[in-house]
DNA sequence: ATGTTATTCGAACGAACGTTCGGTAAATCA
DNA sequence: TGATTTACCGAACGTTCGTTCGAATAACAT
């Protein structure tokens, strides 16, 4: 009721109206809780990231989605109210949980470096584990516009807000002088483009990758990358 | 006619059949040069890249290129054969033109350092200046498919290669370890993330940008930037 | 068994999509 | 001058789009 917002058009129940459909309840749309209805609603969410990942929320139909869960092109919209409601859910399901991810994984961990370690390590990790999620999420950075949009870029910013005050935890106790906005978005901007590259076969795990893009945010490829043992490949 | 690959159905002449249209001559489609025919392709071209920039390419539709341009629908057909070449043409130029215009600022200059600086300057600099034709190179990456996909991915191949080798050019010299795959595709993420939040209000210029971003990204934020003087913001 | 609510559907709606057809003017060539 | 090519357009074509309607079934409570 509250996240949702029905678009249903009047329908006073007194008045022999239909009772408004797609009411998600505010639960939390992963697959093991939530009422029933939820449960299935995540599995649609599912195969509507996986389409929007393979074809781009333009690009894909609702046909599409129709096809891939089985279910009718009506049917479907028992459990949301539009295309766009699709995005949203997926967009603040999944920016949701990294930043959930992200606060248990700093929590107790001191040093202003290691804690920049930690948030590259979560970010890549989850942004491995949930490749489709977060090409729908970054890719699609424009797409919704009106109130969804300003909640997925209020989400955005809080992400950004935690990132720039770990770099600047940073200077204080390294009193070293750079942009910290260019330093945020920079490391933003390297991790975010993984989705464009990675090969799980040439490109080694999370993290592999997240320690080798660390080193080079926080050495430079000029301090080189202190020669463990095998950097392998190239 | 070799470029473009027409799509004509059949008609030969001497059926009476039309002759195959919107055959763009080889040239080079910037505004000065070329037949009174190509100038008023780059224009249209210019139009379609603003609204492609805009709403993405499947978001966006002819009829908004017709609006933009103030031609009808059916006029625009003469200049090229789909929406698909459209962007074709916009990505083939874009990628050229910043190519081209790396090795002529490449020529010259010696130092492995300084060349890979003068890839991030050119890079960056190409970005800032073209920026919408720079996202819709980059944000329609997977949008072509068959021949015309396979093409641009040619050119974004080659473009790589450069940056690879000037890479493997600055290991070899300074005898530094690191995977050069992953430093290129970091500096690319770094760089090509720009148009999602590029604000010439609080970002410097073009100049300053590369400065920066090649200082993080040759030295290391932990290395600071020599604090040459203002670095102002944050 | 009966009434109620929760799911699901076939069929269609109007709108928008990319593209094409047959044609008209204007420019160019002979 | 007349013939041909170039540049453009109104009107439509067939398709696909997101969404909705009324009804049918399934699940569940009483």
């Amino acid at each position: 009721m509250s996240l949702v917002g029905v678009t249903a058009r009047s329908s006073p129940a007194s008045l022999g109206g239909r009772r408004p459909r797609h009411v998600t309840s505010g639960r939390d749309l992963t697959d093991d809780r939530g009422t029933p209805r939820d449960r299935r609603l995540a599995k649609v969410l599912e195969h509507a990231t996986r389409i929007f990942w393979e074809k781009g929320y333009e690009g894909a139909s609702m046909r599409d989605l129709s096809r891939a869960t089985g279910m009718s092109l009506a049917g479907l919209y028992y459990y949301f109210a539009s295309k766009e409601e699709l995005l949203y859910l997926i967009q603040k399901h999944t920016f949701t949980t990294i930043m959930e991810q992200l606060r248990e994984r700093l929590a107790g961990v001191e040093g202003p470096e290691e804690r920049v370690r930690v948030f590259i390590r979560n970010h890549v990790a989850y942004f491995l584990a949930n490749q489709e999620a977060m090409k729908v999420l970054t890719h699609e950075d424009e797409t919704l516009k009106n109130v969804r949009g300003a909640q997925i870029r209020a989400i955005k910013r809080q992400y950004y807000r935690i990132c720039l005050d770990l770099m600047e935890d940073l200077q204080r106790a390294t009193g070293l002088q750079f942009s910290g906005r260019l330093a945020v978005l920079s490391l933003f901007g390297m991790i975010n483009w993984i989705y464009t590259w990675h090969n799980p076969r040439v490109d080694g795990d999370a993290e592999t990758l997240a320690r080798q893009m660390g080193d080079i945010f926080l050495r430079g490829v000029l301090r080189g990358v202190k020669a463990k043992t095998a950097k392998a490949k190239s």
